[in-house]
DNA sequence: ATATATACCTTGACATTCTGGGTATACGGG
DNA sequence: CCCGTATACCCAGAATGTCAAGGTATATAT
């Protein structure tokens, strides 16, 4: 029915991902993720900044005002500690369950 | 946190493609995933009876009262039309999604 | 008689996501 | 200088899906 694009459970992840290469703020995120897929992954903003507040309330990101090269202010964020290993918890347990799922829809 | 199993969005899916090769009853469903996944995938009667419910809602299943080889009353559903169009367009779906997903947790 | 497996179902809580707004500032074209 | 667009943040409310934790009832084997 809702044409959702976004499997639910993986926003984390992707934003995770996204950060492990250095800080973003969030618009630069969802900017981040259409370029690299092309548009097939599009993230509304009212999921993305709930999405970071949890996650700065977990711990696994910390944020920092600063200023963009477009030279408006933005909050950045980056990876903690935690965050980092919750990334690679949770790239396994993807690749788990998505072959997982992908081998029972093979099935014959 | 909450040690979820299963990815959300799939489970539908899965019950269609549960039910591709035949009808089933709820219980059947579940036994069926266990069996299927090696205890990878397990699927609570909570959410597996309501997901039943809905989709018969939408057309996607039909049941029926039957009795079970244990010779216990059960309620059986089977593939509509629909719910066979339904399970091809989830299948490509996830297909694209979950390799796009994938392509993006591996760019260095 | 009773335990176990089979089979169905419900309620309430919870987390996640989307829809559809809103605010404010930098910058370029006219 | 004015205005449109892109940049950048945010929120409230609703919908949805899932789970936890129960409950009922019957067949079968011990």
């Amino acid at each position: 029915m809702t044409k959702n694009e976004l499997l639910q459970g993986t926003l984390d992840m992707l934003i995770l991902k996204a950060l492990s290469r250095g800080p973003l703020h969030g618009y630069a995120i969802a900017r981040w993720f259409e370029r690299a897929t092309d548009d097939a992954l599009r993230v509304e903003e009212g999921s993305l900044y709930p999405a970071l507040y949890r996650m700065e309330a977990r711990g696994w990101i910390a944020s920092k005002w600063g200023v963009t090269d477009r030279k408006r202010n933005a909050k950045f964020y980056e990876l903690t500690k935690i965050g980092r290993q919750q990334l690679e918890a949770e790239t396994s347990s993807w690749a788990h369950l998505s072959s997982v799922i992908s081998r029972v829809m093979q099935m014959a």
